[in-house]
DNA sequence: CTTGACCTTGCCGTTGCGTAAAGGTATAGA
DNA sequence: TCTATACCTTTACGCAACGGCAAGGTCAAG
């Protein structure tokens, strides 16, 4: 089988520029060109275009792709261990940016927080009156230090009224539970309202939220016995009614 | 007090380039020009640059923030908004992908795995397989379909292994902790031992360590009683002598 | 033979500057 | 006053990974 560029764009679900960009830079050449100068690509190349796609999937660069495609004695492996110690930095600057955000945006619609807010305002004040009793090269190594530390977490941030609300949400869904479990129905509203009660308690400690892991948490209630008698202490089978709630909530399966 | 571009520069920590460039985009302009042509800023250019900065420190776009700052009448709150859902969005396709580097990571080290493997390597074939059949438009909608979803989470990610080896730590972590409390010394290395396990016992659920949230979860044992509950279950006081334990572990304050 | 769907190379635009290059200016010391 | 040097200016290329033109050649079907 052999493909033009466009045929095996189509094959892979890349565009055609992005083939002729690849032999550009050299890391997928054509097995040759017809007599009209079109790229003529055979079963090899497929397979390499498929690697090189796999690889950028994984968010690697294309110089980084190319040695290791290209180069047997490459170590892939080695790669993508110091590629993945590249996203966890990314990730930790990411939550960083989020938790600013986040903050800024409560600051903004007045939910005190102040603190935080001073956090930011503060540093600028600072550097204006720095700015009046002198400036110099030592200024920057303060603003170095002003710099928020890069490992805050998501928890740390809650404010006390956040804290109460995380404790009331994590109460509410007991009782909510418990009501629940007399209809048995993990269907009824009350064990939804359970779940979203569950979801919500959650996210407080949670950075992200997804289906999956929502589902994945309440079938380790059941299945992890000291979860299990947790939520059983009071009635027993409330894990696997909470499970069941939820795997509904979340349309798992 | 006028500021040239590099007195300007030092006193913000930006280089002169960088504001030379602001000038180019019309985000800042200076106060004037000088004879020669030098660019002079003043104070209400001082304070400007701090709102600049302090929205570029959120990661905003350079365009968002001229809107921000030069109209009055933009909604910098709704941007700030729209802002945090692309972070949120981002961190979960960066969370996809860690989860996804890091299957690839074990597969090729042959530890089992092999059901993740074949999502991509699976994927691969099929894709070669289509490719001896026919070719064509509908390919592409396979292909999309084959594209991993990205609520995917750490958590459903979890081989079987895995979460044996979660469970093990788990129960290994109990022991250890009854035996550390014998001791009573939150120093001792048996309790400093179960401060680690527990770190790595929370790892399989967070996606993310950080030694504030560590340390923020360890109080919440002892403040919510229902996980003091949990921990005091076997002895009263272990949720207590967890806590410090693991503020030892992070060194917290 | 024409039409339309393909192919080619080449170049500009994207983001936020870093980094020259080529040349004018301010200031301090000899 | 000359000059060294530390500023300043504009212009423009480079970066990553293509998208999207334009101008022009090619191929298969009707």
């Amino acid at each position: 089988m052999e493909y033009t560029v466009q045929k095996l764009g189509e094959l892979a679900g890349v565009s055609s520029r992005t083939l002729r960009y690849y032999d550009e830079i050299g890391i997928l050449k054509p097995a040759r060109k017809n007599s009209s100068g079109y790229r003529i690509y055979g079963k090899p190349e497929v397979d390499k275009l498929q690697q090189i796609l796999f690889y950028r999937e994984l968010g690697l660069e294309l110089e980084g792709i190319k040695k290791i495609v290209n180069d047997p004695q490459f170590d892939g492996s080695a790669a993508l261990k110091q590629h993945r110690e590249q996203l966890l930095a990314k990730r930790q600057q990411l939550d960083l940016l989020i938790s600013n955000v986040e903050n800024t945006i409560s600051a903004t619609e007045g939910k005190s927080q102040m603190a935080d807010k001073d956090k930011f305002t503060g540093f600028k004040e600072k550097l204006i009156e720095d700015n009046e009793n002198q400036y110099g090269s030592e200024i920057r190594g303060k603003y170095g230090d002003e710099t928020i530390d890069a490992s805050n977490a998501k928890m740390m941030n809650m404010t006390e009224g956040q804290y109460a609300e995380f404790i009331r949400l994590g109460e509410e869904l007991q009782t909510t539970l418990a009501e629940a479990l007399k209809t048995g129905d993990p269907e009824s509203p009350a064990a939804q309202k359970a779940a979203k009660l569950h979801k919500r308690w959650l996210m407080f400690t949670w950075p992200k939220y997804s289906k999956e892991a929502h589902a994945g948490l309440a079938q380790m209630y059941v299945d992890d016995e000291r979860f299990t008698a947790y939520y059983d202490k009071g009635q027993p089978g409330t894990a696997k009614f909470l499970r069941d709630a939820i795997h509904i909530y979340t349309n798992f399966k």
